[in-house]
DNA sequence: TGTACATCAGTGAACGCGCGTTCACTGATGTAC
DNA sequence: TGTACATCAGTGAACGCGCGTTCACTGATGTAC
């Protein structure tokens, strides 16, 4: 079945999707590869077919994971309306329902490990600043500072409302983060 | 030397402080118990003497520092100048000396080890509870959601100051978010 | 169309290192007489 | 004051499990003739 000339390109893809999963919910050290291969449907010894190791697959999910965050951004921010791109970003940054899966931002669910691993952390600079960039269009004001301080914001909330262990209080950050970093309610809500 | 009565006590404390160090400069997962008793100068066998197993001393770490921060806020924020409390609490908090050598709040640095472990999640929301408490003491205006906000947008501060891996951006964030969070600018600056 | 062979992604048993944990032993301190 | 003994924190060698990694093998697909 398929076209077997790319059949190791889609394995490798989803050994790299099985992964951005696992890691973001159980730490990259709290997963070993054959947890990453049974929930690609395979089995662990094919894992070196695809990567050199553990550790190059980490490198690789973390960078692919803030690269698509922060490609996200970008794209919204240069849409026309700039308004709607910012409250985008936020709401979908913030929503509950993300976070509570842990599929959210890598920023917050592997930032420990990749402040630790030097080979994520080049990346993670890279994706911040095109974070930041993103923010900058779409925020009205004395732009760089209110970036800086939106993404710490947001960045802070999921982190706590992962931390809280409470449903209530994990809301209640989500949205007075959202609050602050929306210069205004949007006004269309239904 | 020393009254043998607490010797025991006092090499546990020793355990106890060099854990706390290592853990939140490394990850939980990160040092080994054979490592922790060497910081604390002692050889590793003698570990079980004084914990039950490195899940139980990782609890016991996360908690009594999640507790010291909460009760060092609380204790500022009953003081009687509420401005120079904040001021005091938040320039602590983001203290890029503190930030860049790892000793800073356990949310930050433990975050994911936290939330991913049972046994200090409700540690977490306690010490959580406290720290909002004492913010909401010290902020005027609308307080809950400033509080919210406010602590928000310093442990984002903080993780993204350690992310960044670039002392310029990292003492961007830790100020933007200062100035975030403090009110007016302190007029005692000399 | 059919048979023989080459290629290669994937399998699963096995290896070995690291680390959490155990345990028999040491050596220092305090107590009994 | 001095000797014998009990207590107990700490030592370091050893154990065993988990997990990253390797490797001989399988089986499916494509190509040659």
């Amino acid at each position: 079945m398929a076209e077997p000339a790319n059949r190791r390109a889609e394995t490798r893809e989803k050994i790299l999707t099985a992964a951005g999963q696992l890691f973001r919910e159980h730490g990259i050290d709290g997963v070993g590869v054959d947890a990453v291969m049974k929930q690609a449907g395979l089995t662990h010894g094919g894992f070196y077919l695809h990567f050199a190791s553990k550790e190059a697959l980490a490198a690789e999910v973390t960078q692919t994971l803030l690269q698509r965050a922060a490609e996200q951004w970008q794209a919204l921010s240069q849409s026309g309306d700039r308004a709607a791109a910012l409250n985008t970003i936020v709401s979908r940054y913030l929503d509950p329902e993300l976070v509570a899966s842990g599929q959210c931002c890598p920023l917050t669910t592997l930032g420990s490990d990749v402040a630790r691993r030097g080979a994520s952390r080049a990346a993670a600079g890279g994706a911040l600043r095109g974070m930041l960039d993103a923010l900058c269009r779409c925020l009205p004001g004395r732009k760089r500072q209110r970036a800086l301080t939106a993404l710490s914001t947001m960045v802070g909330a999921v982190v706590l409302a992962r931390l809280s262990g409470d449903a209530a209080l994990s809301a209640e950050f989500l949205k007075a983060a959202a609050d602050s970093v929306l210069p205004v309610r949007p006004s269309r809500a239904a």
